[in-house]
DNA sequence: AAGTGGTCTAGACCACTCT
DNA sequence: GAGTGGTCTAGACCACTTG
C-alpha cells in the first residue's frame, strides 16, 4: 500500500526575490485555484514548512505576508483560515444618516438590462468594448427614506445566473449574494470620490431637487485573481457625506 | 581609566506583553525624549540587541513594529533613521486643480490673533477651555488663483515664537516651518471631510459666490508624544474635490 | 492531551552602501 | 573592506483552543 505522504514541493524564488516572497506567491495561487476554499483552514505551518522544504521561520514570514495582504487570517491555537470577501455595507462608511447608524439599508432593484459595454464601462471593467454586461439600477433606503442611488455594471458571462433571477430573491447586500449565487468573492475595491450636482433623474430617485449637491463614489471591485468584477457608481446627498482619514 | 562600554539595560515586558513589544515601547520613548533627533541614525541593530540583552531576531521584531508605526525608517546597508514629521502639502491630496499639479501653493497669512480657546477648539486641541491659543487665517493660492481658505488654531505656550514673528518670514509649508521655529514635528494627523455651502466671508476669500458648494477638511495634527499641536479647518471649492481609497 | 500559532534564541550567510 | 540591514536556519519553549 502506498502511503499518502505529502510530496516535497520546492519553490524556486526568481532572482532578486526572497524565498518567503516566492512561497507567499505560491500559496496565494493555490488559494486562487480553490485548493482551500474561503473559510477553510490551511495546513499547519509546520506541515507547510515541511512540504516546501523550508525552515519554520521562513514559512511564517510567507504567511505573515499573506496576512498583511488580507488573504488569510491566523488565530492562535485554532489555525490559519482563508478570508472571505468583503461583506459589510462598505459604501455606508462615507455617509452619516440621522437615525440608522450601523443599520443595513434596504435595497430595491429599479431596473435590470443586458446591454453591451460602452467604451468607458469596458475600460473600467477591463473588458473589450461591446462585450455583454448586466446593468442594474438600485436604490438603498434607511428607515424608508431613499439615501443612495446606484448604477452597477457586471461582466456577463460571469454573472449569467443573475440575468433571470426573480428580483425578490436578491439580498440587501450584494457581495455576499455574489458569493452565494455566482461564486464570485470581492476581496479588494477602489473608491473614487467626487462632487457633482444631481441630475434630474438621480435627484428624483433620492427625493431631492434637481441640482442638489451630490457626492459620486465610483467603485471598481476585484476578485482574488485581480479581475475587475464590478463597476458601481453611487450617488448620495453631499450634505450627508463625511469621511475620516488618518495620515502618517 | 573607565571604558565607556554601553550599559546593559534590560527591558521588562509587562505581563501579557511580548518582549519585542516592550522593547519597541522603550525605543519609542527614547526617541520622544530626544536621544535620537529626527533624521539621525539609531545604533546598529546588533548593538541595540546587545545593549538590551536580547537576541538579534527579537530586536529586529521590535524595530519592525516601529517601522509599521511610521516612527523609523530602515535603509539596507545604511542604517535605521528617525523619520521626520509630515512635510509635503498633504492637504492637496484631496483636491485637483487644473494646472498646478504637484506644485506647492503660495501661502498668505490674512490674520493672526492671540485668543482664548472656545469650548469646541479646546476640546479638539485637548486643552482646557479658556487656555490661550494663536488663531490664524491663511489663504493658499496656485498660479495666483486662491484655492484654499484655512483657519488654524495653535496651543500657545508651545508656539509663542510665532506670535510676533514677521509674516514675511513664514514659509509656504507650515509643518517644516513648525520644526524649524518651534521644534514641533507633526507625525500624525486625522482629517475629517464634509460638504457645506460656503459662508459669505469664506466665499469672498476664495473669489467664489456666497453659498457656493464647499468642502470642509477638519484636521487635528499630533506630535510624537501624541499631543494635539494643531487644529485646522480648510475650505475649498467642492468641484475641485476628489479622493481615492482602496479598501481590503 | 494533542494540535495550533506566538515568542525567543544563536547562529550563518547574503546584499547593499560608503570610503 | 568595514559596517549596515535582509534572509534563512534549526531548534526550544510558551499560550491558546479543542476534544
Amino acid at each position: 500500500m502506498t502511503a499518502n505522504r505529502p510530496r516535497l514541493s520546492l519553490v524556486q524564488p526568481e532572482p532578486g526575490q526572497s524565498r518567503y516572497g516566492a512561497l507567499a506567491a505560491a500559496l496565494r495561487q493555490r488559494v486562487i485555484d480553490g485548493e482551500w476554499p474561503v473559510g477553510t483552514a490551511l495546513p499547519a505551518e509546520t506541515n507547510l514548512a515541511a512540504e516546501h522544504g523550508v525552515a519554520l521561520g521562513t514559512m511564517r514570514r510567507a504567511l505573515e505576508l499573506l496576512v498583511e495582504q488580507g488573504l488569510i487570517e491566523r488565530q492562535h491555537g485554532r489555525g490559519t483560515f482563508v478570508r472571505g470577501g468583503l461583506s459589510g455595507a462598505p459604501m455606508l462608511r462615507f455617509f452619516r444618516f440621522g437615525a440608522g447608524d450601523g443599520e443595513v439599508p434596504q435595497s430595491r432593484i429599479l431596473a435590470r438590462q443586458s446591454v453591451v459595454a460602452s467604451a468607458d464601462v469596458a475600460r473600467r471593467l477591463g473588458i473589450a468594448r461591446g462585450e455583454p454586461v448586466l446593468r442594474l439600477q438600485r436604490l438603498r433606503s434607511l428607515g424608508g427614506q431613499p439615501r443612495l442611488f446606484e448604477e452597477i455594471w457586471l461582466p456577463l458571462p460571469l454573472f449569467d445566473t443573475l440575468v433571470g433571477l426573480a428580483l425578490a430573491d436578491w439580498g440587501d447586500l450584494l457581495y455576499p449574494f455574489f458569493v452565494e449565487r455566482c461564486g464570485v468573492a470581492v476581496t479588494r475595491a477602489t473608491d473614487e470620490v467626487g462632487f457633482a450636482p444631481l441630475t434630474a433623474p438621480q435627484a428624483r430617485a433620492l427625493e431631492l431637487s434637481a441640482g442638489h449637491p451630490g457626492v459620486t463614489v465610483t467603485r471598481q471591485a476585484y476578485d482574488l485573481a485581480g479581475r475587475c468584477v464590478e463597476l458601481r457608481v453611487t450617488r448620495g446627498d453631499a450634505f450627508a457625506f463625511h469621511y475620516s482619514v488618518t495620515i502618517t
